[in-house]
This record gives C-alpha cells, sequence and structure tokens, in this order.
DNA sequence: GTCGAATATTGCAGAGGCTGCAAACTTTTA
DNA sequence: TAAAAGTTTGCAGCCTCTGCAATATTCGAC
C-alpha cells in the first residue's frame, strides 16, 4: 500500500503501534510504576515475550524504539548553503524531524506529557536524540572545519538538542503554539545568546 | 572531625564511599552488564540489602548518590550583581560546582570515563542535573522577570546544563585542559550565539 | 492447493534488580 | 546498665529482561 510491504510487515507495525499506544495509554492512566510489560502486552494481546520482541523495555516503547529514518541530519546540515549561518542552518536541518513530530500530534502530545509526568522517562528522551547527537557533532565539524573531538561541534551539537526539547516541552505542556514556531525562536535565543527575545519581529 | 559527625555517620560516610568507590572501580574494569550488586556490596563488605539502603540502584551508586549540597544555584545566581550578563552570571554561580568536581578530580575522572564507555548512563547523569536544573530555572526566570513557565529561563537553563555537561566529558577525554577554562569556553561560546571561538584573547 | 523455508510468537527457565518486613545487632543516651 | 534509636541483614516476592527451543504462521515455488 504505502510502500513496498507485505501483509506480514503490515502486521508487525500492527503489532508495535499496539504496544506503543497501550503503553502510553496505561502509563498515562495509571503512572509508569504502576504499569507492568504484563499488563501492556495483556492489552496489545500478545504475550509479554512478544513485547520484548519488539522494544528493549517499557522506556522504550513508551518512546516508539528507533527513530524514524530518512535523510540522516548528516546529509541535511550540509545540504543547506555554507553561507547560512550555523544556528540557522542546524535549525533548517531539523524541520523535518519537526514536521514529522507534528505529523503525530496526538501522539506526541500524548508522549511527552507522559514524559512531563514520569521524570525518569527524561533522561530516556535524551537518549534518543542522543543518537541523532552523535552524528551531529559530526556534520557540525565537517561544516565548521573543526575536528570531531574538539569541544566547538559538540557543545553546539548538545546545546541544538537541548534548544529542540525545551521547545518541545513547551509546546506540550502548553499546546498554544505551533512547535516550528517554538523552535524557530529557541534556536533564535540561542543564536543571539542567550538574550531576551525582545522585539523579534524582524523581518524573516 | 570535620563537622559535626558522630562516629556512626562517619562509619556511613565510609560505607557509602566504599560501595561507590567498588561500583566504579568493577565497572570500570568489567564494564556495567558485567557487574552485578551483589560483585559490589561483597567488595565493599556488606550485605546486598545493605546497597539498597545507601543507593537506589547500580547507576546511582556510580553517580554517587545525592549531589552535595550547599548554597543552591539560586541563591548563587541571586548574588551575581544584575549588570552581569546573563550567561556570564551563570558561569559565575556555577563556578563553586566546578571547584566541587577539581577537588575530586580523581573520582571524577573515573566516573566520566566510565560513563562515556558505557552510555546507558549517560541519561543518568542528565538526570543528576535535571535536579539542579529545574531550580536553575525559578534562578533565571527571577533574575530576568520572566514567568517561569516561559520557553526562555527554561532554555537558558537546559542549555547550561548541556554547557556544563559537554566541558565536563571533554575534559575527562582529554584531560589536558583546566576544566573551569573549558566551562568557560563553553559559556563564552554559548555568549557568542554558537559561533567559532575565533581570537578568545580578549582581554579578561 | 501443497510443501518446505523463512519468520513470528510463545512458554519456560533463570539471572538480576529492587522493595517491604521483621529479626538481630550496634551505637547512643538517659 | 537499660532503654531508645538507628543500622545491617536475610528472606520472600514481584518485576525486568534474555536465551533457548517448540510451536505456529506466512511466503514463495512448484
Amino acid at each position: 500500500m504505502s510502500t513496498t510491504t507485505g501483509r506480514r510487515d503490515r502486521k508487525k507495525q500492527q503489532t508495535r503501534a499496539a504496544l506503543m499506544t497501550a503503553a502510553l495509554r496505561l502509563v498515562d492512566e495509571r503512572g509508569l510504576e504502576h504499569v507492568t510489560v504484563e499488563d501492556i502486552s495483556e492489552a496489545a494481546d500478545v504475550s509479554p515475550r512478544t513485547f520484548f520482541n519488539y522494544f528493549a523495555g517499557k522506556d522504550d516503547a513508551l518512546l516508539g524504539g528507533p527513530v524514524p529514518d530518512g535523510p540522516s541530519i548528516h546529509e541535511r546540515l550540509l545540504a543547506v548553503p555554507a553561507e547560512v549561518p550555523l544556528v540557522h542552518a542546524l535549525f533548517e536541518a531539523i524541520t523535518p524531524d519537526v514536521a514529522g513530530i507534528q505529523a503525530e500530534r496526538d501522539i506526541w502530545l500524548l508522549r511527552l506529557r507522559v514524559i512531563k509526568n514520569n521524570s525518569s522517562l527524561l533522561p530516556a528522551l535524551v537518549a534518543r536524540g542522543e543518537c541523532s547527537e552523535e552524528e551531529t557533532v559530526a556534520a557540525v565539524a565537517a561544516r565548521t572545519g573543526k575536528a570531531a573531538d574538539d569541544m566547538f561541534p559538540q557543545l553546539v551539537a548538545t546545546t541544538a538538542g537541548a534548544a529542540l526539547r525545551t521547545a518541545m516541552m513547551r509546546w506540550a505542556t502548553h499546546d498554544d503554539r505551533d512547535l516550528l514556531e517554538l523552535v524557530r525562536e529557541a534556536f533564535d535565543i540561542l543564536a543571539a545568546g542567550l538574550t531576551e527575545p525582545t522585539e523579534e519581529k524582524a523581518p524573516r
């Protein structure tokens, strides 16, 4: 249908989604500590053992497992013209990820609420971002001509991740502004050296 | 001796330290997966059950448990004159923490190496910083007159945490420059809007 | 359709993490 | 020195997670 998928793969995706949403729903209702893997797998109508064929653990299921793929951050960042300032380029490079989140708006709002209410999950969210982060380090290093073990690329990558995460949490807790706008604002603040956003109505 | 401590408390501190160093040493040697709580408690000569009287788990023991206290970030940040730019003020405010790390240089180098080699621990390090982070949010909000649920204080706090962590990791992996210098450089980069540190030989 | 081949699901056993409880022990204090 | 306060320990028990082998399902080629 959508891509080259046999019935088999479709069922797998279905099971994966069932487990993930069941996990989110149950944890949202009862809290992380009061939901067992058995509860989740029962709700998804598979055996507990099968749960672990899909996810490494509760955390993993709540985060949705491996990041959906596509062109890597690396490629995307290097695709932005070299004249564009670094922070701006980074913003452009993560725009597709933001779009991906917006495309699954409801799940992400739920997921972020769950994370917010079960703070032991926040590290998990960080960990998820981290896989991209290492890549970002390399990309920034390549773009700026710095060594990969220089502190600069490291700092840029972790900071960008922090900004994205902050915008996401703010988005989820208020849900009054567009996520992309929030991310843009966060990156603008970064570019301004962490000064307060005064009159930001500059022409875009 | 040092402060108001009876023999009892001294013994507790001793046991805690023994567990922590045993955990670090064993995990450094064998890797996180190949060290059990039983191994650690045996090395520290206490029962496994006692281990859990001190630490919530292996991660916790490796990180050293609760952060050593003192004047909170909040107080320290507000103690910096209001004229000082925010990022600079933040740097000043965390200086004592950096000093605390340098005072336990060997343990921290070992700890950070362990974290680096067992990446599932990095989230734990983030979590550790997070307890201070919420406080930092409030302090930044107070200092800038922003609401506490504004994105700006959030972003500043998480970014500062990211910068500190990045400097620490860089320090641990190379150990060729003073930690405080690295932290200063990181904050300078933040203040410069994530631009490359060119001629940084400005008068200090 | 039918028969393997590939793949998914499941149960089971077992190691390990972690908690509550109560007994035993040690230090402190009166 | 006896009671109070605090610490250590063992034990039972639940939960997480993994490896393995048996079972069931789906796919592809006849």
